[in-house]
DNA sequence: CGCGTTTACGTCGTTCGTAACGATA
DNA sequence: TATCGTTACGAACGACGTAAACGCG
């Protein structure tokens, strides 16, 4: 049993039980990795995989048990070349963000651009993906750091950092009806309205669905995309009323008129995530801190050794820290 | 980074940072642990050892740091093992038991006894330990199980489950004042008398010590040993009165006076204790079986798979279970 | 017939033990 | 001088990539 056959193995079993697609991902070749799995298979005395004639079918039952301490093994692995890393002051790597895309167009670039310019020789991966598959994804391996929201409750895996607090706005192209006035509209009438909003409010877990749900009023989804700009795009094509964050208006959108969110929808928090015990190199880090300036750092360093995390302060409004920084 | 350098490097660190004694214990040569020792410290930019002249002085503070990921590595590794032994139905190997005499000599016999019945290719390892270094080398790794006592308290480390509860009896040599009478002495009046008990009555943490000083008498220990056996021993010679486990003490033991020991020491549990997260070689769990059969083996499971341990019942008295036996 | 896996073969790199050397108390 | 760590050397093993064969859809 080695570190490498261990390596190919979760490799493979990521990779849907495709050896040379593994192959490729691990820069090596696929008859090497075959080799290597069948070793282990003979050390170990049973077979990782079921196989229909040559291709794998399905991990075996002891072999999904492996995979639990071998992907835990190859972690501790990833954590003390981070830490010789760290050690040695290299200051080149990699840094996968993984997070939603209006987190990314309008949220992250001041904070990613000092980290930039603090590591240059920086590489940083944004990955965009689902909120779903966010978490599944950073507890598999491989990614650092996640940026995402939720509606109030504490994101289920690893180590979640409360970075701020952010509500929804409603959107509507100029000349709407809506647009005539400055107070909030209700859910009634936004339930009346065809509405162009996220992706995700299609989701049961969605907090705007949960609100209209709860209300027991109906949603009109006229459209939806992962992208805000898009939103905007066709909340100005007419296609409807644009419902999504705050952070995704800026000042130059004049053509659109901004009113604020029903109160009825709950605010929200916008959480960093880390895999929990996981060593982080300086460079992620230094993002952490450009992401949470008001978190106290000994109480970050706890956190990240391990240890339960304290009842962190309520994170300042979007709002507030939008006007400190224009 | 290879499996075999972390497992050199934690076998140095465990070895006194004496290569040759490292060497030897991990079945190599010495010359070549300090050549995967120095090819790790290339690999990873740092020492990991302090140095005087040529010989090892201290873990670097970078060193200690690798150290903790390196173990858990090897740990994870010990438990594919101990996984693929069990899937393929192995039915020998080594299992080291680390516990206390009184234990080793009255608990654990007939368990051990079946235990090997039904695995008798298996190799028990019985390691007598202070109760302090017990919790220590238990999570170092190794050791598979610890049986230990306290008074109530549930032991720090790793998954305790507990076995039976028991009291101590005070023993008194035939013809002594003590042994006219049946009733339990009191605290008060043992204080006037010279003792012999265990060593571990010394400690400051010793339920005995802290029962005489929480009454604000004074306890004189004429004698300690680890061995109920010696105490017996040095009772029968007129020493003193012998205080022990209630298990300690056997029918045949007829030229003693067995008397209850005074109310105000407390009742003291005996526990079963397993690092916690490790797998378990199927002998390991037939042997816990043993010790509690009165555990639910689901609740075993579910404790062992590294979820919080639930509520335990209260385990039956030592006395009970032994006129059972009987 | 194409995709993906297995088998065969040759090369290269690495590890390991033995033995000699060096330093230290 | 004894003990412990380092360096040197040679042998054996193991891993890897290339290329060809094999099954299956």
């Amino acid at each position: 049993m080695t570190l490498n056959q261990l390596r190919y193995f979760a490799a493979i079993a990521d990779s849907g039980l495709n050896i040379t697609l593994a192959a490729e991902r691990v820069h090596a070749t696929q008859p090497g990795l075959s080799r290597q799995i069948k070793q282990l298979e003979d050390e170990l005395g049973f077979l990782l995989f079921t196989r229909k004639g040559r291709s794998l079918t399905a991990l075996t039952q002891a072999g999904e048990r492996v995979l639990v301490h071998a992907r835990r093994m190859l972690d501790e692995a990833g954590d003390i070349r981070a830490l010789a890393a760290n050690q040695r002051g290299e200051r080149k790597g990699r840094l996968t963000l993984v997070t939603t895309h209006t987190q990314a167009r309008y949220v992250l670039p001041a904070a990613i651009a000092a980290t930039r310019h603090a590591f240059p020789a920086v590489s940083i991966r944004l990955q965009p993906s689902d909120e779903a598959e966010i978490l599944a994804s950073l507890t598999r391996g491989g990614d650092e750091l996640a940026v995402i929201s939720t509606s109030g409750a504490v994101p289920g895996a690893g180590v979640a950092i409360p970075l701020f607090r952010w509500r929804r706005v409603v959107l509507v192209a100029a000349g709407h009806a809506l647009g005539r006035r400055r107070r909030a509209p209700t859910l009634a009438e936004l339930s009346a309205l065809p509405l162009v909003s996220y992706e995700s409010s299609r989701r049961a877990e969605s907090s705007l669905r949960r609100a209209f749900e709860g209300a027991g009023l109906a949603m009109q989804l006229a459209m939806t995309a992962h992208d805000a700009d898009l939103i905007k795009t066709y909340v100005r094509a007419g296609l409807g009323v644009g419902i999504l964050a705050e952070m995704a208006v800026s000042p130059a959108d004049t053509d659109l008129h901004v009113l604020p969110a029903p109160t009825a929808l709950p605010e929200c928090i916008t959480w960093a995530v880390l895999p929990q015990g996981r060593v982080l190199r300086d460079f992620t880090l230094r993002l952490l801190r450009e992401l949470a300036p008001q978190i106290d750092a000994s109480d970050l360093r706890r956190v990240l050794a391990g240890n339960a995390a304290p009842d962190w302060p309520v994170p300042p409004a979007w709002k507030d820290l939008h006007r400190a920084v224009v």
